[in-house]
DNA sequence: AAAAGTCTCAACCGCTGAATC
DNA sequence: AGATTCAGCGGTTGAGACTTT
C-alpha cells in the first residue's frame, strides 16, 4: 500500500502561484519559519497542499535565490558535476547556492544538453584530435583518478563543515532565541529578495493600478518583460524599503549567516562571499586531471565558439 | 498577420528513505 | 514491529512565450 498522494483533497488548489498566495506564504514563514508544511495551508488559508507550499519556498520564494543567467562558470562547474554526479541536482545544487536544483535541472536539460550534443558531433569530426587522446586512458586509470578526486572533495568539506558546523551552531543559537530572527537577515538575503521585493511592488500596484505591471507569480520576467503597452521593467522595480518594512528587514545587519535565516533547509551554505570555494577550484581547475571530467573540459575549452 | 512549431521553466507527480506514531 | 506521515528528490508535464514559415 503506497503513500496517497498528497493533493487528492477536493479543494486543492494546483497551478501557478498568485502573487497574493505568495505573499501570505512569505508572510507566515517569515513569523514561522520554513518547516513544519503540514500546518501551512492550515494556518495560512491557502488552498494548496503543503507540498505544492514546499516547493513554492524552496525553489522560488526561498532567500538566496539567483534567476536567470547562468554566467560560463556556472556553466562549466554544472557540467563538470553532472559528469561527476549524474543527474543528482540537489548534489550538485549544494555547489551552486544561489540556485536551485530545479533550476539547475531545468537549465541541463534545455541548454546544457543541446550543447554538449552540439559539441559531440562537432567533435566527433577531430578524431585524431586530443579528445581521442584522452579516450586512451584506462578504465582503471580513470577510476583512480575519479577516487583520488573524491577523497580530495571529502577531505575538504569535511573541514568546511567543522568550520561551518561552529558557525551554524552559533547562528542557530541566536536565531531560536528569537524564534525566527529575520532580523538577523545577512545581506545576501537582501540582494536575493529583489525578486520577492519585485513581486510584492507588483501586486501592490496591481491592487491600486490595475493591469500595470502583471506580476507574474509563476515567473519574474518583469525584468525581460517588454514595454510595449506596458510599464517598463523599470518601473516594476522597486525601492527595498516596502520589503524591509514586511520582513522587518535590518539591511545594516549583514554578519548573520544564511543559516540562521534558512533554519531547517538542509542544502549546505557555503561561504556567503565565496561562492565559488574550494570546490569549483578544484572542479574548474584545469591542471587537475579529472579523467573523463577533463576529456569534457578540454573539448569545452578548445571550442568555445561552439558552446559559449 | 497569423498559424504552426519550438522552447522555456514553474509546477506537479510519484517514488524513496527517514521520522513518528 | 509495522503502519503512517513527511520531506526531499528526480522525472515529467503543460501553459505561455518566442520564433519560424
Amino acid at each position: 500500500m503506497g503513500r496517497p498522494p498528497c493533493c487528492d483533497k477536493v479543494g486543492v488548489k494546483k497551478g501557478p502561484w498568485t502573487p497574493e498566495e505568495d505573499i501570505i506564504l512569505v508572510s507566515y514563514i517569515q513569523e514561522h519559519g520554513p518547516g513544519n508544511w503540514r500546518a501551512v495551508p492550515t494556518n495560512t488559508g491557502l488552498m494548496r497542499c503543503s507540498k505544492s507550499c514546499r516547493l513554492r519556498w524552496t525553489n522560488y520564494l526561498r532567500p538566496g535565490i539567483k534567476r536567470g543567467n547562468f554566467t560560463d562558470q556556472e556553466e562549466k562547474l554544472i557540467i563538470h558535476l553532472q559528469a561527476l554526479l549524474g543527474n543528482r541536482w540537489a548534489a550538485i545544487a549544494s555547489y551552486l547556492p544561489e540556485r536551485t536544483d530545479n533550476d539547475i535541472k531545468n537549465y541541463w536539460n534545455t541548454h546544457l544538453k543541446k550543447k554538449l550534443k552540439k559539441l559531440e558531433t562537432g567533435a566527433e569530426g577531430q578524431t585524431s584530435s586530443g579528445v581521442s587522446s584522452h579516450k586512451s586512458i584506462s578504465k582503471g586509470q580513470w577510476e583512480r583518478r575519479l577516487q583520488t578526486d573524491i577523497k580530495t572533495a571529502k577531505q575538504a568539506l569535511c573541514e568546511a563543515l567543522s568550520v561551518e558546523k561552529l558557525n551554524s551552531l552559533s547562528n542557530y543559537s541566536k536565531a531560536s532565541s528569537n524564534c525566527y530572527n529575520w532580523s538577523t537577515t545577512p545581506s545576501t538575503y537582501a540582494s536575493s529578495t529583489e525578486n520577492i521585493s519585485r513581486l510584492l511592488e507588483g501586486w501592490t500596484r496591481n491592487s491600486t493600478r490595475p493591469g500595470a505591471c502583471q506580476a507574474n507569480s509563476g515567473s519574474i520576467k518583469t525584468e525581460t518583460a517588454s514595454s510595449q503597452g506596458t510599464p517598463s521593467a523599470a518601473d516594476c522595480i522597486p525601492s527595498p524599503e516596502p520589503l524591509e518594512s514586511l520582513f522587518g528587514l535590518n539591511s545594516s545587519s549583514t554578519e548573520a549567516s544564511e543559516t540562521s535565516l534558512l533554519g531547517e533547509e538542509s542544502k549546505p551554505v557555503l561561504e556567503a562571499h565565496e561562492p565559488f570555494s574550494f570546490f569549483e577550484s578544484w572542479l574548474l581547475d584545469e591542471s587537475v586531471g579529472h579523467g573523463q571530467l577533463s576529456l569534457l573540459d578540454m573539448a569545452l575549452d578548445d571550442a568555445p565558439e561552439i558552446l559559449f
